[in-house]
RNA sequence: GGAGGCGUGGUGUAGCGGUUAGCAUAUCGGCCUGUCAAGCCGAAGGUCGCGGGUUCAAAUCCCGUCGUCUCCGCCA
């Protein structure tokens, strides 16, 4: 098949009116966009087609707002100049598809509308055609249908996409994607696309499949990213690849986790991690001052390890916007009578806690729900105590220092310590939580985050990004009783740790980087192995057997067999980037159709049962 | 797998044991020539998500279930 040149489009266009005007390819419908038309076009005959967004009708004189993707033009139909075009006007109905033809025209001393970009014109209409009819829409085409049940949203998504802020998020999205193309091209990257027909891993998520007719009984997994493609491009010599690229993995969805979900996937050969930093920096940096009123918090990026995010903030995705950070009372509280501190250190565990500023007043109820926060990280419990005095030592301690269920339990020098470590002043609330260190730090995790938004802490003009590096390379997983990759099991340690792999695992770092925005990880990668002895014994460590290896890894083995480079990449999470940009909370509403939290696509009303003879040509007999 | 929130005309909501199920907006009809979510007058529109239970009586209380949202687990 011949491929001819692409038809250039005024849908093309990404943003302004004007590329559309210069194509001098208008289609027959229209000689100008609903965004387009100025005073400079006055006397001028225009054409506009589009959907009727209001009509206000005052009888002998209509108003029709017609809106299209560009923007929204006022239309006036004059029943005694064209009682035709008045006739057919008045049967207009909201998201009807109008074609008017007419002149444009000033509008009458101070009847403008500045919150049009044509509210200084409109079209007196000569001619109305309607093009086709709407049935009421079930909800508002405006951006106050935020408020409308998301459900419907999606059931109606083509009408959804009809509002104002979500054809600008699908801009947005656009926009940075085609900024991301520009930047890595100029920068000799090559997009190579890879095959979503592949193969089931173990490891890492759950997998989508795909059962194959022609080998009944066998099944494709649809990737959960590039991750092995992108390696074996770098054996392929390709040296600087990416890709936008749809992921698929099979786990319990989040506000900012859908079943498919789009990666900036890149890879580069012959780099350390800061080749990659230093890559990307520049991209993010770039994309907020473009796309973005946001000021960035700090440049050159905070380089943040693993361990001092934990310590710090009790997550590996600390958002940097505020401080509020975590304060350790181990050593202070671990040999006070009070048994729930020096039991919990005594069982291993630490006792942290967060300063809520300000917060000494909070009501028993808010107690109450900071208390259920710290359970959902875990805790067993919230122990606070309202600071009423400022504590300079033990001596200022008295009756009326504490508003607090726990501070009768504890000593006057434990107090005046603890109050020091947490930096609290009169009037702030100290929280502590007492339990094993992962536990702690989720839940005072939970209950920062939680400060931050409710104490009005954040600055919502504010971009704050950072790096965390140095994460562990292996985790202990309890249920399965070994050792499992933090990252993936293609992840490099760090030079000076591989021969400690085998004696001391939990103690190995890895080459590995996120990239975290605002409490968000938008992106992150590492630097692989490359040589297969050091795959081999890292799968090994993994507990991996021999024949496993070779069943699921074997072609990637193989291929290291034959000059692979040095190599590394990132995977930057778009959907989340482009929904951080958009100043949304949920990454649904940057994407054109997203599913809902079971994984249900309401317009298409999916997934749905599949007929028999598909199943039988499948070769699958269902159960359920 | 677990926890919590929500579900009342098309939409957004009030009502939380006895109401004729209220309000706003949209819709439909009438009037209306400078509006811009036009205005005024009028009308129609409700299986209170579904099933069961408690009660003389359930939108309201209880149990279950479905849908949806948020979080924990999970997400190499």
């Amino acid at each position: 098949m011949r491929i001819g040149p692409r038809p250039e489009s005024p849908y093309n266009a990404q943003f302004h009116v004007q590329r559309s005007h210069t194509t001098g390819n208008k289609p027959m419908y229209k000689t100008h966009t609903c965004g387009e038309l100025r005073l400079s076009h006055c006397d001028q005959t225009a054409m506009l087609a589009g959907w009727v967004n209001v009509r206000r009708d005052h009888g002998g004189l209509i108003f029709l707002d017609l809106r299209d993707r560009f923007g929204i033009t006022q239309v006036v139909v004059d029943a005694d100049k064209y009682p035709d075009a008045h006739a057919i006007a008045s049967q207009a109905r909201s998201e009807f598809v109008l074609k008017v033809a007419g002149t444009v025209r000033e509008r009458p001393e101070g009847s403008a509308n500045p919150t049009f970009a044509t509210g200084e014109v409109e079209l007196a209409a000569r001619e109305v055609a309607i093009l086709n009819h709407s049935e009421t829409p079930p909800f508002y085409i405006s951006d106050e249908a935020d408020e409308t049940d998301e459900a419907l949203r999606l059931q109606y998504r083509y009408l959804d996409l009809r509002r104002p802020r979500m054809l600008r998020n699908l801009r947005l999205r656009h926009a940075i994607i085609s900024d991301i193309r520009a930047y890595l091209a100029e920068r000799d990257f090559i997009e190579v696309e890879t095959p979503h027909l592949l193969k089931s891993t173990p490891e890492g998520a759950r997998d989508f499949v795909v059962p194959s007719r022609l080998q009944q009984g066998s099944f494709y997994a649809l990737p959960q990213s590039p991750q092995q493609l992108k390696q074996l491009l770098m054996v392929a010599g390709l040296d600087r690849y990416f890709q936008i690229a749809r992921c698929f993995r099979d786990e319990d969805l989040r506000a900012d986790r859908q079943p498919e979900f789009t990666q900036l996937d890149l890879e580069m050969s012959f780099v350390e991690p800061e080749d990659i930093r230093s890559l990307m920096e520049p991209l993010l940096i770039q994309l907020a001052q473009d796309h973005q009123s946001c000021r960035i918090q700090e440049t050159p990026f905070p380089v943040l390890t693993y361990r001092e995010c934990m310590d710090r903030f009790g997550t590996d995705r600390p958002d940097l916007r505020f401080g509020v950070e975590l304060f350790d009372a181990t050593r202070i509280l671990q040999e006070s009578g009070f048994k729930v501190f020096s039991g919990a250190v005594a069982r291993g565990g630490v006792v942290k806690g967060v300063v809520h500023p300000g917060g000494a007043g909070l009501s028993r109820r808010e107690m109450d729900r900071l208390t259920e926060l710290a359970r959902q990280g875990g805790a067993r419990g919230l122990a606070w105590l309202g600071l009423e005095h400022d504590v300079a030592d033990a001596s200022d301690i008295g009756d009326g220092t504490f508003r607090s269920p726990i501070a009768r339990h504890l000593d006057p020098r434990e107090l005046a310590g603890l109050v020091a470590a947490a930096g609290a002043r009169a009037g702030d609330m100290i929280l502590l939580v007492a339990d094993a260190e992962s536990v702690v730090a989720a839940s005072l995790h939970l209950l920062r985050s939680d400060i931050g938004r409710t104490a009005g802490l954040i600055d919502p003009d504010l971009f704050a990004f950072c790096w965390v590096t140095d994460f562990p390379l292996l985790e202990m997983d309890a249920e399965a009783g070994r050792w499992m990759a933090v990252h993936h099991p293609f992840t490099s340690a760090r030079d000076q740790d591989w021969d400690r792999l085998e004696d001391d695992p939990g103690s190995v770092l890895a080459k590995a980087y996120d990239v975290v925005l605002n409490g968000w990880e938008i992106g992150g990668g590492s630097i692989r192995i490359h040589d297969q002895a050091r795959q081999q014994q890292l799968f090994r460590a993994l507990g991996l057997p021999d024949a496993e290896v070779q069943q699921e890894f074997g072609h990637l083995l193989k291929a290291f067999r034959y000059g692979a480079p040095p190599h590394g990449g990132i995977a930057m999470g778009l959907d989340r980037i482009v929904a951080l940009w958009a100043g949304a909370t949920n990454i649904r509403d940057v994407i054109a159709f997203p599913k809902t939290a079971t994984g249900s696509d309401l317009l298409f009303d999916c997934p749905a049962p599949i007929d028999s003879e598909q199943l039988l040509e499948l070769g699958i007999d269902v159960t359920v």
